[in-house]
RNA sequence: GGGCGUUUAGCUCAGUUGGUUUAGAGCACCUGCCUUACAAGCAGGGGGUCGGGGGUUCGAGUCCCUCAACGCCCA
């Protein structure tokens, strides 16, 4: 057998296992009747996106639900893919085509710039996926769709057709949110607001035939002035009731234009007089339909003002020409005052400027049918949220739900299957392209200029990536999907709509669960972003680390549901787990001798087993359970710390250690032989959990430790604690812990060097206990570096030694020519202050009638066995006290 | 304005059904060690009264009310 490095090198082992895993085929999966099926959905991520921290956390997930589920026996399949972002793509291949050649798409034309997308795309795109298989995680890399893909297009179409024939698609004049980079409209939930400072401005509006009359009127938007068709008034406010019915003389674009009256009209806020702009505000759009007013557009597609206003605001930025109002309006005398102001202000989630608020001819789904029986399905509890709390936001956006904005003014998506005659006005919705018209028979038809909302493809994914709308075994196999882990963030993009089409197109939901991941953020609670560069690489730390270490170092540290503050050094946690790890390896390698015959991954006999495999067994057992409870409950960091305690605290610090005078008898002892038995056995339990987190070191370890006929790990057996343990066993190894330590915290407290031995005399306890100990001698001389171990019902003090009390047990360690009677006397009475705390505690309780009387009885018991036991304690510590001070 | 979340050791966080020794972990810190698996390590130690206030209870970090700070979402 080779000989293993000190230390693991993650990136002798990775690449070489993903490929072999790919080799043998074990990401794929094909329906398989004799199984239940376990699928995932992978969230698909931009396909101009590259890995973050983000994607490593929710990847990271869903593979260790996936692999588990794989080793518990599932058939389990996990989609990747990407979608097309829309605005994002489109916005990327334009600047490059710009900064290269000095050209605009309208320069190239529709087709020949989709061609080109698409040119960019094979060539960039999809980078992400790539970077995932970094990550090591096991999805079905030959299932991967693109959003974009002939069959998803063609599920895109179905819908959209289905959803027009039934009504819910609809072509509407509306304000919507335009963001004037990207020149298209956005849908609600892609305007992010923000509150940012700003001013109020209070302008002088001149009241038409009333000299030196004003309506002060306060804004936040002087240069939507220019577009004012009118001035609105509470009915209830009596300061203007007067001035109902006359008009204003607008200044700058000289128009006249009424004051109304509209209970919107908040009296508080400013002067209680608002300026109407019905064509740039959805709240004045509302007034001006109420009250029949004239809806004038000032602004072109970059938010530029158009030929409606004055020539001398024409081609103005919309914020150069607020500075221009401004300035115009105060020459005129008609500007009263301005004040500082904290507002809302919409941004474009993707472009970053604040969105306009246009007027345009849109295309909507209507949400309302859809809304309620998604609310049913969660509701009633048949998708689960974790955490739960997520059902509060999905209620209430679900219940004051708004019809959905789908059609984007951009080249790159699912073109609107819309197709107008331009002869007769016929106008239809169609699942194949018709050649003529079918009302007039005429050859000029038109399709809808427009693309749809990229979230109206990734709405279908968990079964337009099945190959619906064909049926098919897929579709019966794999839908519903079970777990979806994905960011809160997108639980109204892309989450609550996929309820919806699932349960409209599928007449079930898309999947049963859902987990709900925190956010990454940065050591001062910032989110990661490119523009402050706190965003660290993946690839760089996996380069650094290695991928099993980032992994299990992201999950040891990501609670559930809550955000992470993240630094890339928290990664070292991981990386010197898997270093742990390798070194237990090396150590139990090291003291394998051949002829020994071991069956790997078998017990010995029960009457074989000594107290300490017993104990470790057991807690082996606990550890199993607990790991399978947690990652029941999706605890990833509970079930990623129950391996990391195990594995460090008592495989590596109690049970290797206890092992060790063992393993240094002669070779093919029986004692080795248990004692090694149990080692593997446990350590291939240990690699089997720690799979789904770690999987490449998990599976180059196993190589050592399979039977040779035995699968690869990742597709081996989930571990099952199906064999007895002994709680005596237990029992008794905390107490041989408990006088270990305790002799190990004299020797350090009185500075005795490692190197020096020392006698140790343990007296008291029962005739049981000392038995046990008796049984442990050789560990305990060992571990405590004792030089010679009495133990005896009585024994008698050293003259020079140093003591401690382990519930009935006294401990002297012989301390001749080191004892320090100070630090002796210090410790003691530290010990002693200590019980007598505890003795204080216990007593307050019991004293108090109303617990006696109230509280359960078994933890009135408790209470009295814990004062007895501390009382025993104490006589003996201050006996040695005394013995001391003399 | 409405809703949700967070506040526990110097830092990052656990603490699940109210009782499990005097509230835990990792990092950082202090002491001593290259003890033939591991210095990315070993052994030992110090450190918090659980954001403030009030309440329920025999008993509260845990339940209720209230205040404060911070964060997120929605209008």
């Amino acid at each position: 057998m080779k000989e293993l490095s000190k230390t693991y090198d993650p990136k002798l082992v990775e690449d070489a296992w993903f490929k072999h895993w790919e080799e043998q085929g074990y990401f794929h999966s094909e329906p398989n009747k004799k199984k239940a099926s376990f699928c995932v959905m992978i969230p698909p991520p931009n396909v101009t996106g590259m890995l973050t921290m983000g994607h490593v956390l929710n990847n990271t997930m869903q593979d260790i639900l996936v692999r588990k589920a794989r080793m518990e026996g599932y058939e389990t399949m996990w989609l990747p893919g990407t979608d097309h972002a829309g605005i994002a793509t489109q916005a990327r291949v334009e600047k490059h085509i710009r900064e290269t050649e000095g050209k605009t798409r309208h320069d190239l034309g529709r087709e020949k710039f989709v061609e080109r997308i698409w040119d960019w795309k094979d060539q960039y795109g999809g980078m992400i996926i790539k970077q995932l298989r970094k990550l090591g995680v096991s999805c079905d890399w030959e299932r991967e769709r693109f959003t974009l893909d002939e069959g998803l297009s063609k599920a895109v179409r179905e819908v959209f057709v289905s959803l027009y024939e039934k009504g819910l698609i609809y072509k509407g004049k509306r304000i919507i949110n335009w963001c004037p980079v990207s020149h298209t409209a956005l849908s609600d939930e892609e305007v992010i607001h923000q509150e940012k400072n700003g001013n109020l401005w209070y302008f002088k509006y001149p009241v038409k035939g009333e000299k030196e009359r004003y309506l002060v009127i306060a804004t936040t938007r002087p240069e939507t002035m220019l577009g004012d068709t009118a001035v609105a008034v509470n009915p209830k406010d009596e300061r203007y009731a007067d001035l109902v019915g006359k008009t204003i003389l607008l200044p700058l674009a000289n128009r006249e234009i009424p004051i109304v009256e509209d209970s919107y009209v908040d009296m508080e806020f400013g002067t209680g007089a608002v300026k109407i702009t019905p064509a740039h505000d959805p709240n004045d759009y509302e007034i001006g339909l109420r009250h029949d007013l004239e809806f004038l557009n000032i602004m072109n597609e970059d938010a530029t003002m158009n030929d409606k206003v004055p020539a001398k605001y024409q081609y103005m930025d919309r914020y150069e020409c607020r500075k221009a109002v401004v300035f115009d309006l105060e020459e005129l005398g008609l500007l009263e005052k301005i004040e500082d102001h904290v507002h809302k202000v919409g941004y474009s989630e993707r472009a970053h400027v604040p969105i306009e608020p246009r007027l345009s001819e849109q295309w909507f789904v209507k949400m309302e049918p859809l809304a309620k029986p998604a609310l049913e399905a969660v509701n009633s509890g048949k998708i689960k949220f974790n955490p739960d709390r997520w059902v509060k936001t999905y209620n209430h956006w679900l219940e004051n739900i708004r019809d959905w904005c789908i059609s984007r003014q951009l080249w790159w998506g699912h073109r609107i299957p819309v197709f107008t005659c331009t002869d007769c006005g016929w106008e239809s919705a169609e699942r194949e392209d018709p050649a003529t018209c079918p009302l007039c028979g005429s050859k000029n038809i038109k399709q809808d200029e427009d693309v749809l909302d990229t979230w109206f493809s990734s709405w279908l994914w968990p079964f337009s990536t099945l190959g619906w709308p064909e049926s098919n075994e897929d579709l019966k196999y794999y839908y519903p999907t079970d777990d979806l882990v994905t960011a809160p963030d997108i639980i109204f993009f892309w989450v609550a709509r996929m309820i919806m089409a699932g349960l409209e197109f599928m007449n079930d939901i898309p999947f049963k669960n859902v987990y709900y991941t925190g956010l990454i953020r940065d050591m001062q609670g910032r989110k990661m972003s490119k523009s402050l560069g706190n965003s660290p690489d993946p690839l760089d730390v996996i380069d650094q680390y290695g991928a099993d270490a980032l992994r299990y170092g992201m999950m040891l540290i990501a609670p559930k549901g809550h955000d992470i503050l993240f630094d890339t050094s928290q990664i070292e946690l991981g990386r010197n787990f898997m270093n742990k790890l390798w070194n237990a390896t090396r150590f139990i390698q090291r003291n394998l001798d051949i002829e020994l015959d071991l069956a790997y991954g078998e017990l010995p006999r029960k009457n074989e087993l000594e107290t300490v495999d017993l104990w470790i067994l057991s807690q082996l057992k606990d550890t199993i359970k607990s790991v399978n409870n947690h990652l029941s409950e999706y605890r990833f960091n509970d079930a990623a710390k129950d391996i990391y305690d195990f594995t460090w605290n008592k495989f590596c610090d109690w049970f290797i250690e206890t092992s060790k005078f063992r393993l240094y008898q002669i070779e093919g002892s029986k004692k080795k032989k248990t004692a090694l038995s149990v080692s593997i056995f446990v350590l291939r339990n240990i690699l089997k959990l720690l799979h789904p987190y770690a999987p490449f070191i998990t599976e180059e370890i196993w190589q050592s430790f399979k039977k040779e006929d035995e699968p690869d790990i990742m597709v081996s057996e989930w571990p099952t604690p199906d064999y007895s343990t002994s709680s005596e066993a237990v029992e008794e190894m905390n107490m041989i812990m408990e006088v270990i330590t305790a002799i190990r915290t004299i020797r350090s407290e009185m500075k005795v060097p490692p190197s020096k031995e020392a006698d140790v005399l343990i007296g008291g306890g029962t005739e049981i206990s000392r038995n046990i100990l008796l049984s442990q001698k050789d560990n305990i001389d060992l571990l405590g570096k004792v030089k010679h171990l009495t133990i005896s019902k009585t024994v008698d003090q050293p003259e020079l030694s140093s003591s401690a009390v382990v519930g009935d047990l006294e401990i002297y360690v012989s301390l001749a020519g080191l004892i320090d009677v100070d630090k002796e006397k210090e410790r003691l009475e530290k010990d002693i202050a200590s019980y007598e705390g505890r003795i204080k505690a216990a007593k307050g309780k019991l004293n108090n009638p109303n617990f006696v009387s109230r509280a359960p009885e078994n933890v009135v018991a408790h209470e009295r066995n814990k004062l007895a036991g501390y009382e025993e304690t104490l006589a003996l510590l201050k006996e040695n006290y005394k013995k001391l001070v003399g």
